[in-house]
DNA sequence: CTGTAAACGAGACGGTACGTCAAGTCTTACC
DNA sequence: GGTAAGACTTGACGTACCGTCTCGTTTACAG
């Protein structure tokens, strides 16, 4: 049997959202955990007992967020809107993403989180939508749709409509 | 006319090798500019005065280094030799691209400067192998193949003779 | 009418008896109330419920030590073999002694328990062999052997038998 | 020669200034090196830089403040007037007199600094005016005097004209 | 040859975030 | 209501790195 005063829901909740509204008010670089056990109302020792850092914090905090606009559509989306909406949340989300994937260049065990928790689902959404390709072609299209995304990202190019063109006219050639 | 001591050279480059080195001993977020200096024995106003940060330095050690291996080839090399050329280098120093391209996710000043001294050139000499293309596609294919590339290395997936095959093969379809 | 559970008093030993090897093994600055209670097999919230803190529990489990070796002589001792004996348990407790004392001085409510349960009592045992003095003379001398102790101790100085025969010294001249 | 920036004595006065002050306003516990550094405007390394802490740092601090009630006097002062003066001072500085000698207590090096600044100092004042004593007895009533000082001090209890009588009753009859 | 002005090595400095630690309180389920 | 377990808030701690500053010294060029 459990034993012991048990996790406490609310201020894990507190805590995810308070980290990002702050990270959404002020950035990334200018939030750091102090701030946000200040703003839940926690304690800073809380946040390091179930957080590493405030990187693999801010992930759980968006990932949380992606995951609270589910994809409900019972039917296979098609590529094209898929692609539309990943842009979308990528585009609003950017510089948090940017920040992540960055901060996981210095820290391995976050580049294991941010792999499994945005990487990895984001591509597997694609694949879903590319069921009728061959396998060999799915994992190419993947990839160059993935890379294309992650580079403006990091370039801090636009992901915006004309993007999206651009990357499905390089789709319908492979 | 200038007055005063000119800058010293043999300090310039003392500082870059040091940075270089000590990069690749402990990686770069295990370096501090207070280490650069010391094992330069130059002082740190000396590296500041210079360079606004450990980033730039860096960046100016790397370029430095990659720019001591000159293309000579006159004639147009191949998309291929290129592209192979390209990963090898890539794949030797992809800690430091790695850590260089997400510090300058937090750093507006280097992110100008890591694309104007490594991602444009780099852009530019696909794109010198692809001059038999439409100007439309040649776009395309130099964004796919960079996007790729960078995505490989942040995600820390090898650059190896696979990749560049899988790479290649993309780019045919295109 | 008491009700629920009483107060378990076997909890109550362990916790005295878990705080008194802590100290005695590492010190008591490098003890926590957390060590004793998982030496104790008990919870915090059992200790704190009981004693104010740290110091109180510590005072407390070396007044049991100290008070498990009663004084039984029936007749009057004398001076010199009380202070030889005084010596010799103020030796041995020299660390905690000194820690107790320290505290105190931080801590108000500490401080009047370490008085009643520790000073006032070995003052007393001393005033007792010193029936056949003046009154004043008494407190005279009561002061002087306490403080001559009490800066040893706290100046880390041995309470050898040197010291022994030095106080006794000075008691004759008064 | 001295190479670097030399150390900016403003700096050093400011901090044991800063010191001082807090720990008469608040309370020595109540100070923290943060708030001595904020009070100073300086950084808290340049605290830990030169001081091992609080204990040391508060020490020089009231070790400096003692010294500039320099004692004059050419002539051999008498024992009781020097008892005076000494007490009116430990009476003043009691507060932060009991919490360096308790912090002391957990605290090796910070130890052997009271001892060497403020301890010893004042014994060798007493000592000074028992030149006329046997070198024996001299040490007896200094041993005694600082003994009963100290106990005052750690028991709270007012070391007021009434004590400095009982004192010197005491050494009269040494 | 001498004065001036910038570069330079050394290292102190103010500032800020970090991650850890202990103290004391609170919340479970069990007894 | 006592108890074990352990999560919680709070706040000090000491460290690390950043970028700036302030010394004394060195080095070129100007007068």
């Amino acid at each position: 049997m459990r034993t012991g005063r048990p996790r406490d829901e609310k201020v894990r909740l507190a805590i995810l959202r308070a980290a990002q509204e702050l990270v959404l008010e002020k950035g990334y670089s200018a939030v750091t955990t102090a701030d946000v056990a200040k703003r839940a109302a926690a304690g800073k020792q809380t946040i390091y007992r179930w957080w590493p850092g405030k990187g693999a914090l801010v992930l759980d905090a968006f990932s949380e967020w992606v995951s609270q606009a589910p994809r409900m559509s019972r039917r296979k989306p098609s590529l094209s809107s898929t692609l539309v909406e990943f842009c979308r949340g990528a585009s609003e989300a950017a510089p948090v993403l940017r920040a992540l994937m960055a901060e996981a260049q210095f820290d391995e065990d976050l580049h294991r989180r941010l792999i499994a928790q945005l990487v990895r689902p984001r591509g597997d959404e694609l694949r879903a939508c590319l069921a009728d390709r061959r396998p060999a072609d799915r994992e190419l299209v993947v990839n160059v749709l993935s890379g294309l995304v992650w580079q403006r990202l990091m370039l801090n190019e636009p992901l915006d409509a004309r993007f999206v063109r651009f990357a499905l006219r390089v789709v319908q050639r492979i």
